[in-house]
DNA sequence: TATGAATGAGATTTCATTCAT
DNA sequence: CATGAATGAAATCTCATTCAT
């Protein structure tokens, strides 16, 4: 009964409302099979448990941001190591957009990861992308000490602060606005803003 | 039986320990007891329930934050209205002090607060404090329009978001940075970055 | 695991023994489990919860003894309405037998309602039945004053307490004349106490 | 503290309101001080346990309406023995003038054990009443029988259950006619319809 | 007289998960 | 593919009662 993936969207729907309703820990797969006109056996047939019943909803997504991230940084190597290039004018204008895209793109699961995912495998997305942002970043500046022969030192709490500070700034936008091209305006009013001292922020 | 306060102790103790592992939803009343070396029964004569338990934990130091920012927003005001202020040059010196003075006294409450309290009534206390903070702002802004003759238009998205942020931080440094005196010649920093270009950031 | 109905089964015949041997209120869901051999999970998955498992026992025949009277007094209509008709002289044989062989039929479940029910939802019942009578009651002898004219005032509290008795009459025959036909028997001389000076005693 | 009796008053107070809000079964001796305002230990230096509190409240008015129905019979006999008495007409406007009047003047006992005593030692209190009214008139039957050689056949069923039915008669009254002149005009009636074919009633 | 602390057993309910069919 | 039944442990909370002080 029931053809194919008829059974596994309707649960896949079904669990985005529950998870939605009452976040991760609370949600119960009683209810999510109960709405999706499902039996728990079946549940357990196309998933092998909460957690990957979850990460079915927000896995995919998740990982495209870090490949966004990972091409971004890649690319921007170039740039970066130009002559001319000063790091108070770049408002990262480019993956701003890639970035807000995505992520209004995949709108559902970017608010379950943000406000719903305590208890599960993702209740620390906002560090890990802080963290990997600023891992890149260092290995970045280190390249440019490196070939501008600078020395000046980081301040690594305010280089983490200020990479938490816009990395807050995305989640605030969008669990607060839902108009893509608004928050697109927003997050580059926050790039400058943070990019405007840089130099003298992040370092002593 | 059990002389003093000394159960309640116990259980308060064995309480913050089982919150801090666990969170607040998971954390479990018998495990608090069993460790308190206690029964259930025990907690129900202090406590009301598992809310009331929490709240006897960090109850006092949240009244007791918004209590020193009431005090700042109504010294404040005197300040601000003076004829030579500058909004850019506004480090927030006090009140930072206060505040990060009064939050590494209460060490314990603030992480547990900020990390663990998911399903409690403190689960929004981050919320609550931008919320409070930008109501109050945008009095004190008014009062300024008023005093001053301006009519800027403000931007009530970049305002909500520039306090965030800088909410955001006070939250990144505790539960960062166990050093009060480090923590608090970083948030300086926090506040310079943020007012420096004040004007350009909340204003259209 | 566990064929047909049988665990179900089981589950409601443990809870009658439980709720006869205690009451409703301090009947123990574990008690009943346990004595079905079951866990407490399995009753869960079959009942929502005690009160459901209350009405699993009662609810039915409950229904249908109001359906009974229902259908009685629907039917009577025509003949109290007929010319001849005499109250003082309706033994109301035909209900009697009919409510009598439906109680007795379902016997466990009655002796329950009447005797255990109190703290669900059936505590009322006795008084559900007399309200149900009492009205229906009203709307017949308003239906006679209508049609014959008759003007003489009702005294509710008689009325009410008649039917009260009746009713009370029922329910202390069930309870102490296991034997149906005696049961009969007698409730029919109750009716013919109660009928035979009816006007005189429920009207001023 | 607290001289005497203030604070045992207070707690019968505090039990009255308890008892006649939940019921005996899930009326809470912790509320009961609380409401009080006064400790457990206390309730418990006044009375023995939750049952010795239930009888402070209700046992005197009980066991005074068992001597009222003592007295009755005894000062009876010589009435009923005369060679002129006639059951038929026997209204019995004495006792029922005493009862009523006992009764409403402990009113809030009467609700108490009429409606709220389930699960105490009182919980059959109405069958009791029953119980010894019956095994009273069967003496008193038998004695006239003696003197008057009469030798028809009680029906025991339907001398029980019309006895039932004038007690329930008062349950009834005192449940729902708060005023005391209304309930006994009414109970006259009840004895009224009960005694009139008395004789067709009982004897087989 | 009365307090305040503590017991310990009990209550109902929920849950993720398993598995024979 | 899917069902329906069952597990078993854990959850929070309430209660009458006791007793040293």
């Amino acid at each position: 009964m029931g053809n194919d993936k008829e059974t596994r969207d309707k649960l896949i729907q079904s669990a985005k409302a529950e998870f939605m309703d009452k976040g991760y820990n609370k949600a119960s797969l009683r209810s999510i099979c109960a709405n999706a006109g499902v039996t728990t056996g079946a549940l357990y047939f196309f998933f092998k448990d909460k957690a990957d019943l979850y990460k079915a909803i927000v896995g995919k997504p998740v990982d495209e941001l870090f490949e966004i991230m990972q091409a971004h940084f890649d690319e921007d190597d170039e740039i970066i190591l130009s002559p001319d290039y000063d790091v108070n004018d770049d408002d990262h204008s480019e993956v701003a957009q890639l970035l807000i895209h995505h992520i209004y793109s995949n709108y559902d699961a970017a608010i379950l990861l943000l406000t719903k995912s305590q208890g599960s495998e993702y209740e620390n997305i906002v560090d890990r992308i802080v963290d990997f942002t600023e891992s890149k970043s260092i290995e970045t500046m280190e390249k440019i000490a490196e070939s501008k022969g600078k020395k000046k030192k980081v301040n690594r709490y305010m280089l983490h602060l200020v990479i938490h500070v816009v990395v807050d700034s995305f989640v605030h936008l969008v669990t607060h606005e839902p108009d893509e091209k608004k928050a697109l305006a927003n997050i580059r009013k926050v790039f400058k803003m943070t990019m405007h001292n840089w130099t003298d922020t992040v370092f002593d």
